[in-house]
DNA sequence: AACCTTATCTGCATCAAATGCTAATTAGCA
DNA sequence: TGCTAATTAGCATTTGATGCAGATAAGGTT
């Protein structure tokens, strides 16, 4: 996702207005690499901004991700995640905390089945633990 | 997953009963490669048998899958769609037609960014267009 | 600087997938 | 055949996400 400043230019650009929620939402995305759901970037800005509604964070982030600004993932956690980071790359879900992490893959897989489909678009979700948790359980 | 007669045996050993419901599920799913959702395996159902509950299509897939006689998969269209092939394989969805298409991989892809990470599970979703929707558009 | 058009915000209603709950029913062992 | 615990059906509830409309405000124009 580009910065805060590019953002607001290209939003102007697209027809489109900055407004100062959507600025805020720009801020808490800008290098967030915690893939946030609506709802917790919701809570985020409602703490600089109360009265901000849920509503507007879904709008924006349908917005940014129809410009390709950022990427919706779904790793099986019931909702939505955002991720502003959109290169090509895989995520690892840790089982016991939830947290999601960057993978970057280096050398595709060989595979068997895809003779007849075009592909377009690949996803990897990992499962499994994180090495914070692996950490935590040996202590124990 | 294991055939209508074994899974009967198998839910007998394990405490729970074959009702007529269940039977019928299990032919269903049986040798399905469709990728069914628990709504539309509920239609085939009624269709069978009338007045069937979706709640207890939702009941018996999630028993079957605990037993691990089937796998949940989650692909992106908004519901968990249910395979009862258990071998160790990923999926490509076609985005026009939505179809679900087995996947084998046959040498596992090289990758960055899970050395602190262990890995349980990998599951591969690739999207774009199947051989048959990618013919109907040629033929237009 | 004032104005005007149009996008946006908020709050609420709605939707869809999935699960919780309970009385009535039924499988299946004794 | 009878008993007991599992199951079913149907409805309520939950959660994530979107539709809708009046009030508001961005930002180009004059």
């Amino acid at each position: 996702m580009r910065s805060p400043e590019e953002l607001t230019v290209a939003f102007r650009t697209a027809g489109l207005k900055v407004t100062p929620q959507r600025q805020l939402l720009f801020r808490l995305l800008h290098d967030n690499s915690s893939h946030p759901t609506a709802d917790s970037l919701h809570s985020a800005a409602t703490s600089v901004m109360p009265g901000i509604s849920l509503r507007t964070v879904y709008q924006t982030l349908t917005d940014l991700a129809q410009m390709g600004e950022l990427q919706s993932i779904e790793v099986g956690s019931g909702s939505l995640r955002f991720d502003p980071n959109v290169s090509d790359h895989h995520h690892a879900v840790c089982d016991d905390c939830g947290d999601v992490h960057d993978v970057y893959v280096t050398k595709a897989p060989v595979l068997r089945g895809l003779d007849d489909f075009s592909v377009s678009d690949a996803h990897i979700v990992y499962r499994g633990q994180c090495g914070a948790c692996s950490a935590l359980v040996a202590t124990k």
